[in-house]
DNA sequence: TCTAAACCATGATTACCTGG
DNA sequence: CCAGGTAATCATGGTTTAGA
């Protein structure tokens, strides 16, 4: 049967999905009653056409229950858009196998970073990752005329540490743990320079009758060794989503004699900027 | 042997209290 | 209100232990 934009039996032209679990990012379903409309006959391939005006193909798979999903390829839809748990999708489809996809955040307003996206599928994960990472806000770094350098931060929150001496662990700063809610949080996704994410684990830390101090474990000697990163280096935390948990990663390194580098951290919008 | 957790020690900083 | 003393909290890192 031909699925044109003229068959009257499309009852059904366009849904919306908040999303609101965690899976989102692994598949998603679509509405049942929307998946009537293909009388049992759904292509198994379907292009999704972002803010973008770019397309990504998805395959639409079935499940035993009768639910439909966006599968194959959908991660990437989602990588690419920076999707997260409140964004809120507009599907609108031409009935054919095209869809119309317009992404919001939870402000109401249509999401800045996904009109941004183009489509690398069937490119090398590190092109992904690369462009994943400049979607950040850039900081703004610059060396002062004292040999300092000013970090400026397009983010509300950050921090520096120098990495220590025992390179797998690195405390979070107490007082930003609790006022970001990281000290509930399992774990944290850092980026690095290169665009690389890392899942680093949190762990509280009891300090007999003294209190308890956040530490970064599991996951992080990774990230140091893919970056050359030793004992001394500086290292700047920008948290750039708080809910997901994901912070963005700078390096300052030690100079030869083990002289640290001296950063200045500064904030456009002042928030928390804590210095160790 | 390496990584990571658990526990402990210490110095620095911050918060709080009290007397003038 | 302020200065000084004290207690509480925090950051850092060392040691020991466990598990892969």
């Amino acid at each position: 049967m031909a699925r044109n934009s003229t068959n009257p039996s499309w009852r059904v032209r366009s849904f919306f999905k908040p999303l609101v679990h965690d899976d989102f990012s692994r598949h998603l379903c679509l509405p049942p009653l929307f998946m009537e409309n293909f009388n049992g006959r759904p292509p198994c391939k379907c292009t999704l056409r972002g803010p973008s005006g770019e397309s990504w193909t998805v395959g639409l798979e079935g499940r035993e229950d009768g639910k439909f999903f966006f599968r194959k390829g959908w991660q990437n839809f989602v990588e690419d858009h920076l999707l997260e748990i409140g964004n809120f999708l507009v599907f609108k489809y031409d009935g054919d196998t095209k869809f119309d996809v317009k992404i919001y955040n939870p402000t109401g307003c249509e999401k800045e970073e996904a009109v941004a996206a183009k489509n690398t599928t069937g490119n090398l994960a590190s092109i992904r990752n690369r462009k994943k990472s400049m979607l950040y806000k850039p900081a703004d770094v610059k060396e002062t005329s004292d040999g300092h350098i000013a970090f400026r931060s397009k983010y509300k929150t950050c921090f520096k540490a120098t990495v220590p001496k025992i390179p797998y662990r690195m405390t979070v700063p107490k007082k930003l743990a609790v006022a970001k809610g990281l000290i509930e949080k399992e774990r944290v996704r850092l980026t690095d320079p290169n665009g690389k994410t890392w899942k680093v684990k949190l762990r509280v830390e009891e300090i007999k009758s003294r209190g308890n101090r956040l530490l970064m474990t599991e996951g992080l000697l990774k990230c140091w060794h893919a970056n050359n990163i030793s004992p001394g280096d500086t290292a700047v935390f920008e948290l750039v989503n708080e809910k997901r948990s994901e912070m963005k990663i700078h390096f300052f390194r030690a100079e030869a004699g083990g002289k640290r580098p001296t950063v200045v951290l500064e904030l456009d919008a002042s928030d928390s900027v804590v210095e160790n």
